[in-house]
DNA sequence: GTGATTCACTAGATCGATTTAGTAGCCGTC
DNA sequence: GACGGCTACTAAATCGATCTAGTGAATCAC
């Protein structure tokens, strides 16, 4: 910090452009004057000025990541930390940092990308948590930020997405749970304003109706515990109660699983369970949750290199499809129940007989 | 970004350092020509370049903070979100912003570090997971990067601390146990080389020791899932197994506790079993789980503005001590199982007698 | 009424690196 | 031996803001 490029110039006794050629590599200065300057540079122990740098060339060296949520669910949350890590496996090879900034207030996430790109904080942001017609979209390319979404927004965007399609794991799980049997598999859906949640439910709803049965049994959550709960009651208190249902994160299916044990309900004996993320304690639930495990580290490093290509102008600019999550199969999923499966029986029997 | 103080000057017919007075509300521009030049730079949508700005004032405007974990464990950690979002909260009220990095492998931590203070790039570093004999207190002096500690370490610091004391819930939990009549109560610990790792175990012996009761079950294990569960294994395989057993952290409660089952024992009924942070699924638990709560989110937020206050040079440099973890009793402790203790009552008269 | 002080403002240096334009010296060539 | 072309280097501009020194004009004191 203290020593600069004019210190290595003085010492070196040549000047500081032949200082900056030869520590960058560049044609412009004789073998032997660049290891001298390499030698003087490295004995007064030169590090460069990082703020310079930024200046001259109009570039922070910096990646932004957003998120946006409550501060007390930010605990529970089993994908950004995972996420982040896999941005930081991309960015420790090159000389780039990540700045992260959390909007708490539905207010603040406006205001987080503008402090990232009003001072040039960073030369790119990547923009997670994608929901229906967003905003943000119009407000990146308003700044000028180059950026790059999770999966594919469902409004035009300009920018490349990395995706991680959630719609096959939730088919695999509504299909496992039809091949034990099941015909009354609910869906418990986070907020259908974000994208993943939307998909989720549609999933569900399509691997339904693909084998003939009503896609009926929804109930809309907030992807948090207490959320998961009020679902699970609202579903359960149906006349037609469900024999499975279907969650759209594992905390939501831990807490519900949860409230259907406190009511008496054997899981999986009387209820099926599955949820999403693949949390580390889902296999340590009672029983082990049955669940979807997509890879968020995978996530993260893609989508840090795309962001990366896109800064250097090195991407082209296409999409980046990535294996899609897989169903992972425990304790809280079975046969569907004997009389229940009876009576299903006798419903479809009497609804052939109808057509 | 494109809009220099260049620009403002010109447009408002004055020199750039006119327009600086003026932006930054010092003295020495008349009140007509301040006014101008304010509306002029809002007419034009000028915002400062905090690059330009941090090299002229040698500072970042940032602050780090570097997470050293392995990849895969960082999902499951309810302590960083929330104390991201703490640190967040106090960030957003000034200038400033988070720059996180995330070291996977053992080596990449000390480079870590490196990197955020060579450039410039942060202004001072929030040091958590203070270890025995923590190296980085060195290196961080050695590099002059201003810092804040998590918790004292129990080496000379020449940096102030934010304190929250793990013993006092820890203490309250043994005790807890005791007056339920407990007398064999193990410890499932973390790492040993974690100040909060000794701490904890400290704390649980002592009060086991304060109330005449050997502090002999002890098994260490490394905060996660399997390494709770192989700790639990080899705590119920002794002779004289627990009834009750204290986990340092909620992930290995949950695993421990799920093992004690699945090998027949029923909790509380057989086993008692306390966690520690208070992870949103813990109460989700089969039984629900008992455990100590601790303020992530407050420690982020006094962290960040300590550290801010120790950058801007307002900080006294005395430590803060913040209120501490409670415990949070739910349905996995209860009373200790009668026939053990009838086996104890025996024991301690027999100790007693033998005095 | 003259010297001192204050006010409002400007010119230019500065932070640390990169880059452009230019120069001195050397070699080769016709 | 004059010129072109090359290498190895230097001086100075540049990025965008801030800070220092200084200037001209107005005001004040005695």
């Amino acid at each position: 910090m203290a020593v600069t490029i004019s210190d290595v110039a003085r010492a070196a006794g040549v000047s500081r452009g032949a200082v900056s050629l030869a520590l960058n590599g560049h044609a412009g200065v004789g073998n032997q004057t660049r290891q001298r300057i390499l030698n003087t540079a490295k004995t007064l122990g030169w590090t460069p000025s990082l703020r310079a740098k930024s200046l001259r060339s109009a570039k922070a060296y910096a990646l932004g990541l957003v998120i946006a949520r409550e501060a007390k669910l930010l605990g529970s949350d089993p994908f950004f930390p995972s996420f982040i890590a896999g941005v930081e496996m991309t960015l420790e090879k090159h000389d780039y940092t990540l700045v992260l900034t959390v909007a708490t207030e539905p207010g603040a996430e406006e205001r987080s990308y503008r402090k990232l790109a009003d001072g040039g904080r960073v030369d790119g942001v990547i923009l997670s948590d994608v929901r229906h017609d967003d905003s943000r979209i119009a407000l990146l390319s308003g700044l000028g930020l180059p950026a790059v979404t999770l999966n594919r927004p469902d409004t035009p965007s300009p920018f490349p997405a990395v995706c991680m399609d959630d719609a096959v794991g939730i088919t695999a799980a509504v299909e496992h749970l039809m091949s034990l049997g099941h015909t009354r598999i609910a869906h418990v859906g986070g907020e259908q304003a974000y994208l993943h949640g939307r998909s989720r439910r549609r999933a569900w709803g399509n691997a339904l109706t693909a084998a003939g049965l009503d896609a009926d049994l929804f109930a809309e959550a907030d992807f948090t515990a207490p959320g998961g709960v009020a679902a699970t009651a609202r579903l359960l208190a149906r006349k037609n109660r469900p024999t499975a249902i279907v969650y759209a994160n594992d905390l939501m299916a831990t807490a519900g699983q949860s409230y259907a044990q406190a009511h008496g309900l054997n899981v999986p004996g009387d209820l099926s369970v599955t949820g999403y993320d693949n949390a580390q304690f889902a296999r340590y639930l009672n029983p082990p949750l049955t669940t979807i495990a997509a890879d968020p580290l995978a996530w993260g490093r893609e989508a840090a290199a795309m962001l990366l290509g896109q800064v250097k102008g090195t991407h082209d600019g296409g999409d980046l499809v990535l294996r899609p999550p897989r169903l992972v199969l425990r304790g809280s999923t079975a046969v569907v129940p004997k009389h229940v499966a009876a009576v299903a029986e006798d419903r479809s029997q009497i609804s052939t007989a109808g057509i």
